[in-house]
DNA sequence: GATACGGATATCGGTAAACGATATCAGGGG
DNA sequence: CCCCTGATATCGTTTACCGATATCCGTATC
């Protein structure tokens, strides 16, 4: 049932990180699982090409240690994507969490 | 691309108002539309109807004002996934929106 | 320079959900 | 009794998840 706000919320700290850093595939799966989104290969690649397509991170790609790498970075309009993902975080908290008493009316 | 996340936040909405006291299909449309989420009938009815069945809501048919509507109310099992999608929004609100600045390291 | 290795990335088929247009339902009034 | 209206339901198309499986590509070894 929460299914769809555990994926939104992975696409969401996929931003927030390459926002940062460039990221890559295995990394960001690592990352997730430490903050317990389960989720499969077969998920988080297709997302990043979504991503990519939609102008939202763009890749590099490099060899690191031997190992063959597709590195992503936010774009622009990745950044303010995640603007607006944390106006929804910020007003769904403001409501659900923060406001949690009976009804005021 | 923040599709997901804003679908996972209508569920959440939708148990966090059914706990506190039953709705009814059209009234939540308009409750979520004042929210500023947009969402289809043949998206929010399939939806209650999968929550219903998935135990999260019961219904209770009523006749108020000459129109008959359902109204839905949260169970136990509902409070308890209530409490899980709390337990995510807070999670993702503190890493990215609390925690926004450079990377920490 | 051919081959095997391993980390990293890509894909496929079955399943499920969103969406919006359209249809249906049910009570009340004329 | 039939239409009106608010409310609910459904259908076909499209899109995404998911995990098992396959593929890619530097490197090491010989």
């Amino acid at each position: 049932m929460l299914r769809d706000l555990e994926l939104g919320a992975v696409r969401v700290h996929i931003l927030h990180h390459a926002a940062r850093a460039p990221v890559y595939g295995s990394w960001m799966f690592e990352e997730l699982r430490r903050h317990g989104y389960e989720l499969s290969y077969g998920t988080l690649y297709p997302a990043l090409h979504r991503m990519e397509e939609q102008g939202l991170l763009k890749r590099e790609d490099r060899v690191e240690g031997g190992r063959v790498r597709k590195y992503y970075t936010a774009t622009e309009r990745g950044r303010a994507e995640l603007e607006r993902a944390r106006r929804v975080i910020r007003e769904l908290h403001r409501e659900v969490v923060e406001g949690e008493g009976p009804d005021p009316g």
